[in-house]
DNA sequence: CAGTGGTCTAGACCACAAC
DNA sequence: TTGTGGTCTAGACCACTGC
């Protein structure tokens, strides 16, 4: 258990011990219920001021990682570690499991939002948006079925290659910071064009996902409403009760 | 807008000031969008320390109802507030919403954990479980499906009266501090016996969710396998980008 | 009692954005 | 250039735990 910090670095300090300590759990070095040193003998050692050793610890323990108890000290969490439900797309979260993806680009186009639509985006009334309709398949295999709404005034989607490219990955080409995302997760039937574009029985259940997402400066800039094969996607996440 | 902190109260400065900015963007005092004094003004203006200042920022930023941007200020995120997705059992979920809710044990046993069980919990082979599985309905209509096993070890169930008290209810009252849970969302067919019990067709789409709990030494507390009706269940959740 | 994390202070320098 | 948030320091006192 060695961690070391290079204060020329331009990485902060706290992010740099959050990594090595990230990785010393990862890789059992710091096994399941093993206690770390206190915050006092941990920043002396690593020569850095108790603060930023507490804020490296803290980004652990926000990831479900350690978990601290005062008067008794700094634990690993048991179990295994399983990859956190981050703010990015599906198209990214597919490229880091090294899947082979295809994406088909079923409708694009300049339209008047549905009142429903504008409510969530927060739009008046006269605004547009890209409507976008999507199927994703991993490995030939039909995935998720998508349907987006973005603000026009957010982003120029006209000739965009969305067949190769992620719609999240466009938007931060386009200098939009993604911050903030609500989502609501629930399920329901497949209705019948969708069970055929995603190769399931007629009534199959499908696992759906509603999510607007804001970006750096509070606004609105996507409206998602995708439906997957449950058979073939499940959403996993971290709480922690801080 | 104003904001007063009591130094004699034994709620952390941090947490007041948290809690009356939150206040003021619930009820619209701060508006969607509207930029907020920047952290050196509002300590100074509240007799606090800068740190103390952007701790109390820090908590509504993670709470996604702030962004922050630098070289800019902090504004308010757009959108109506949902709730955030948090480290509660269902119990409190609608207690909380106030609707009148029974639950029913269809079993409770101590038992030797199945093999996966035992893997998930990360228990010894020789290890008990309490087995329990109940159904939980809502003014009078099912709701969701519960099966749930406890190691032996960490609560004595016997004659609990989990009619009437939530599973979570009762590990808190017996000292059990719950920190984290690792969850995972999906769906699938009801089976006919479930079917039968959530009183929906042979075969209708359910919402599942399969939860591990940790406490607050980082011991596994609860394995839960859940199954909801999707018409009457959602998981919302807030994403925040750190 | 000793040891731990939780909170708080009063500064400092820096990177970045906007003008 | 000015103002913002991001990072960092070197302390301090307190509350809680376990012995």
């Amino acid at each position: 258990m060695r961690i070391t910090v290079d204060r020329l670095s331009p990485v902060p300090l706290y992010f740099q011990v959050a990594e090595q300590l990230e990785q010393a759990i990862a890789d059992g070095t710091l096994g399941a219920g093993e206690r770390i040193a206190n915050e006092i003998a941990l920043a002396a050692d690593l020569g850095l001021s108790r603060p930023t050793m507490r804020q490296a610890i803290q980004v652990l323990v926000d990831k479900g990682l350690l978990v601290r108890k005062r008067g008794v000290g700094t634990q690993v969490v048991s179990g295994r570690v399983h990859r956190p439900l981050e703010l990015t797309s599906l198209y990214d979260d597919l490229s880091h499991a090294g899947q082979e993806q295809t994406t088909q680009v079923l409708a694009l186009e300049r339209r008047a939002p549905s009142d429903d639509v504008a409510a969530e985006l927060g739009l008046p009334e006269d605004a547009e948006v890209w409507f976008l309709e999507r199927l994703r398949s991993v490995a030939g295999e039909p995935l998720a079925h998508m349907r987006n709404h973005i603000p026009c005034s957010v982003i120029d989607l006209a000739g965009a290659d969305l067949e190769h490219d992620g719609l999240y990955r466009l938007l931060r080409a386009s200098g939009v910071v993604m911050r903030v995302a609500r989502q609501r997760i629930s399920a329901r039937r497949a209705d019948p064009a969708e069970a055929r574009m995603l190769e399931e029985k007629r009534g199959a259940p499908l696992l759906t996902m509603e999510r607007i997402a804001y970006d750096d400066a509070g606004r609105a800039v996507e409206y998602g409403v995708h439906a997957y094969r449950p058979d073939r996607y499940a959403f996993e996440s971290t709480l922690v009760d801080r």
